[in-house]
RNA sequence: GCGAAAGUGGCGGAAUUGGCAGACGCGCUGGACUUAGAAUCCAGUUGGGUUAAACCAGUAGGGGUUCAAGUCCCCUCUUUCGCACCA
């Protein structure tokens, strides 16, 4: 017989509703409060295994805690705002609002379905006036705070998309959401300064517990170098163009000056000189090339001398200026310094078109002569053809150089960012409306607080145009001007969508505020998130984007902390055949079917038992049944001996003069609290805890016939079961009520607390001593604690199977280690 | 190319941080119960070896430290992930 988790899944899902056990008040007298949160889902359709997996964890640990007697939070909602609700309103020709509304019903009854603790009274949606209203209240607080500004630079532009995307957005020199080329364009774009907060950015002290791979990451992403900013003069124009180097030693060495054709000096340079067409084409086909390639090691490097020349300031050298293909616009500067005798990249391009070389530093044993140079020489050495710093050690000199450019007013020592100023602005509908009215008199105005939120409009047919369709809805984007009165324009570009989820989390502290984001007085009785479950893909764009928000509003006074999320857990991928599920690979598999025929409880015990959670969960149709007859075993348990559990079970373990046995799976018992225990709280290691319970069962089924058993005896096997009830709760909840309530039990499995092992139970009279001779296993004893050392070599030494290895053997040495081994060290005589 | 993590049965994965390798689950083999199947229960399941034991080998490969190594050190290989013209 099969447990029939489809009547009392439901039964105890009505009875956690009716109790309000998930409905988290802010304070709880004589409890601590404890956050715990999953990544909200964008609402794509239906849950898919991810979901699952995530929002098991999530769950196990929420119900852990809320056994350990914290007042929990759990809440959940939607990532409702984005790109692919649109694009799916376009293909079946309704709006994305419908769409995703139906959406996020579909998957909110089978979130229900499933049974996760989450606290629906405070769920959100980003997509709602009542939550985006105070994203745009937010972006006003940033620009107050000179923390947003607009800008026309190139960016990087998905035709797929019709939008514009941040740089954490591109992956691979492609579109982190549909993988097409991703090229560049120059356009005017809203800019929120995270640069600002570079520094604070790299400080993860505050992180009680985050992956050190994420952390990696971030540290890689954010890419602080110290170096020296110079500036050299344009011969003619005078104009200074800022190169940034790491190498200021290398500077009497520079032979070239090496400029992207973005940079705003052959900008300018284009505009006086349009009859240099060979300029003009040679920039226009560097620019189109695509992020990748442009962006890859292997591309060949290529550039075009502009016929100008510069100043090397520390000596006066003439240097052509070039513009190349090799040359970030995007980092430092924008403008590299070249030294081709000791920078590889200038080295094959200087050899490529004939510039020369200088040698300033060389080798220890000045073997380098500049013509037999088939490579350039980056390492360490003694500076030469440098003026006053030759004969100096180059590491030395770097500084020296750095500061003597400092004194010189010829540039000055600064800290560079890989890390760029986030693009917010996104050419598309569905998203959180920029509140600016754009004015010809007043410029760029911010909507009145009290005017918020700018609603989006309803009425608007998407995909008509390739333009964003809010500048079809000619009523909405004509407005006046909040500052003159006179005529104005709604900006039209939304925000970015991580913007929405870069606050979600603290809104949720109080999701019905109607005066603010949220009370920053409730905030601090939450905040920061205690634990955080998400996939690690949101490494270095959700989670940069968030630290940083949660900093800014702490400046304004919002929040308390510096971070948003104390414990970081990334789960892992739910795979299909050993590669991730996917649309395009088609091995997707729909939870659905499996919930429907094994039920909740069964499907997140295999999710959770199949591996630790940050790694990957290879999907099973035999693991899930492998947990689904674990739980009908548990189940049993209670069907078959719930009254002699019901009349015999304590709720304390009394110490009691019991069997053999009785004391064996007494053992076990405390043995399992234990380990469950230390599993969950230290390793969040479920996949162990179950094991281990799953260890206990095995003993507990082994007693044939407990109805024999005598009065004591009969007790202590009612503990065995009932403590089993409960400590399946994180991971079976369903089951776990259900053989509670059958043992007659009228209370819910967590406010029974948590199960605490008995020390003085896992002390054994007997331990087993493993002998050794020379490191072999030999043979076991069984010893009582007392055995003094001495009796226990002579036992050792004794054993038939030890005293066949000694034979014609000198023993040197024995160890002897405590509860655990003897180790007979002999050698030849 | 740089950096990080990892490599354990047929499979997913365990191993008090140096102390019985393979917990637990899946799968498989045999048996019980069934007219039969399903379900359930019992036994077995690293390889070699043996009627059974003993024993031998064994945690990617090689070397080392130690009474004792999956665990620590050195070298090699492989895989995964991140970064990758970052000046």
């Amino acid at each position: 017989m099969e447990y029939p988790f489809e009547v009392f899944e439901k039964k105890w899902q009505d009875v956690w509703k009716k109790e309000r056990v998930f409905n988290a008040e802010n304070q709880v007298e004589g409890k601590e409060n404890y956050f715990v949160l999953s990544m909200f889902p964008y609402p794509s359709g239906v849950l898919h295994m991810g979901h699952v997996s995530n929002y098991s964890i999530g769950d196990a640990i929420s119900r852990y805690k809320m056994m350990q007697g914290y007042n929990v939070l759990q809440p959940m909602g939607y990532d409702s705002f984005g790109m692919p609700a649109e694009n799916f309103a376009i293909q079946h020709n309704t709006h994305p609002r419908l769409a995703t509304e139906n959406n996020m019903a579909i998957m909110q009854g089978q979130l229900t379905a499933m049974g996760f603790g989450f606290d629906w009274q405070r769920t959100l949606a980003t997509s709602t006036p009542e939550y985006y209203r105070w994203g745009q209240w937010l972006f006003k607080r940033l620009y107050e705070k000179g923390l947003v500004y607009k800008k026309t630079s190139f960016v990087n532009w998905c035709d797929q998309c019709q939008t514009v995307l941040a740089n954490e957005q591109v992956e691979d020199g492609k579109c982190w959401r549909d993988g097409s080329t991703v090229r560049q364009k120059e356009m005017e774009q809203w800019y929120f300064k995270i640069t600002d907060y570079a520094e604070e950015l790299l400080d993860f002290s505050k992180m009680i517990d985050w992956p050190e791979r994420v952390i990696t990451m971030q540290k890689n992403w954010i890419g602080r170098s110290t170096g020296t900013e110079i500036d050299f003069i344009e011969e003619t124009t005078k104009d200074k163009i800022k190169v940034f180097t790491t190498r200021p030693d290398t500077i009497f060495g520079v032979t070239f000056m090496a400029l992207p054709p973005e940079h705003e000096y052959i900008r300018a340079l284009l505009k006086t000189e349009a009859a240099n067409s060979d300029l003009a084409d040679f920039c226009e086909k560097v620019i189109n090339e695509d992020k990748k390639e442009r962006g890859s090691a292997e591309q060949k490097k290529e550039g075009f001398f502009t016929g100008k020349y510069c100043i090397n300031p520390v000596n006066g050298d003439r240097v052509q200026i070039w513009v190349t293909n090799y040359v970030l616009m995007d980092y430092g500067t924008g403008a590299v310094m070249a030294v081709p005798a000791h920078d590889q990249r200038d080295f094959e391009f200087a050899k490529k078109y004939n510039i020369a070389l200088k040698l300033v530093i060389q080798n220890q044993d000045k073997s380098l002569v500049l013509e037999e140079m088939t490579e350039a020489y980056v390492e360490p050495g003694i500076l030469v053809n440098s003026d006053k710093f030759n004969d100096k050690d180059s590491n030395k000199a770097k500084e020296e150089i750095s500061a003597w450019i400092d004194e010189n007013k010829m540039g000055k020592t600064t800290i560079t960012y890989r890390l760029r100023d986030w693009g917010v602005s996104r050419q598309r509908y569905w998203g959180n409306p920029i509140p600016v009215i754009h004015c010809d008199k007043c410029g760029s105005v911010l909507v009145p607080d009290e005017d918020l939120p700018v609603l989006l409009p309803d009425n608007v047919q998407v995909g008509k145009t390739t333009q964003n369709p809010l500048l079809s809805v000619a009523e909405w984007v004509n407005t006046t001007c909040p500052n003159c009165g006179g005529p104005g324009r709604r900006e039209t570009d939304t925000m970015d969508t991580f913007v929405d989820s870069s606050w979600y989390y603290a809104r949720y502290t109080d999701s019905k505020n109607t005066e603010m984001p949220f009370s920053p007085e409730i905030a601090e009785k939450w905040l920061p998130v205690d634990q955080y479950i998400g996939g690690i893909e949101h490494a270095c764009m959700h989670l940069i984007y968030a630290r940083f928000f949660h900093k800014f509003m702490r400046d304004i006074g919002l929040v308390k902390g510096d971070e948003p999320f104390a414990r970081l857990l990334t789960q892992g991928m739910v795979c299909n055949l050993g590669s991730k599920m996917s649309k395009s690979k088609g091995n997707g598999v729909d939870p659905q079917p499996y919930i429907d025929r094994y039920g909740s409880d069964a499907i997140r015990v295999f999710m959770l038992f199949a591996s630790p959670p940050e790694k990957d969960v290879d999907w099973s149709d035999d693991g899930v049944v492998g947990a689904f007859r674990f739980l009908n075993r548990v189940y049993r348990q209670a069907e078959n001996y719930g009254d002699l559990i019901n009349e015999y079970y304590k709720p304390y373990s009394p110490d009691l003069d019991i069997s053999k046995e009785m004391k064996e799976l007494r053992f076990s018992t405390h043995t399992m609290m234990k380990k469950w225990h230390e599993d969950i709280e230290e390793k969040l290691q479920f996949n162990t805890a179950i094991a281990g319970i799953m260890e206990h069962l095995n003993n507990v089924s082994s007693i044939k016939d407990p109805e024999n058993l005598n009065t004591n005896d009969k007790i202590i096997y009612a503990e065995a079961n009932a403590v089993m009830f409960r400590l399946i709760y994180p991971f079976a909840p369903h089951v776990s009520e259900e053989v509670w309530s059958m043992i007659g039990q009228t209370g819910l499995v967590h406010e029974s607390g948590l199960p605490k092992h008995n020390p003085l139970y896992l002390v054994t009279d007997e331990v087993t001593y493993v002998v050794q001779v020379n490191g072999k296993l030999r043979g076991k004893i069984d010893v009582s604690l007392e055995t003094s050392e001495e009796e226990i070599k002579e036992l050792a030494l004794n054993l038939e199977n030890v005293v066949k290895f000694l034979e014609d053997k000198e023993i040197k040495k024995i160890i002897v280690v405590k509860k655990k081994l003897v180790s007979i060290v002999v050698k030849p005589k």
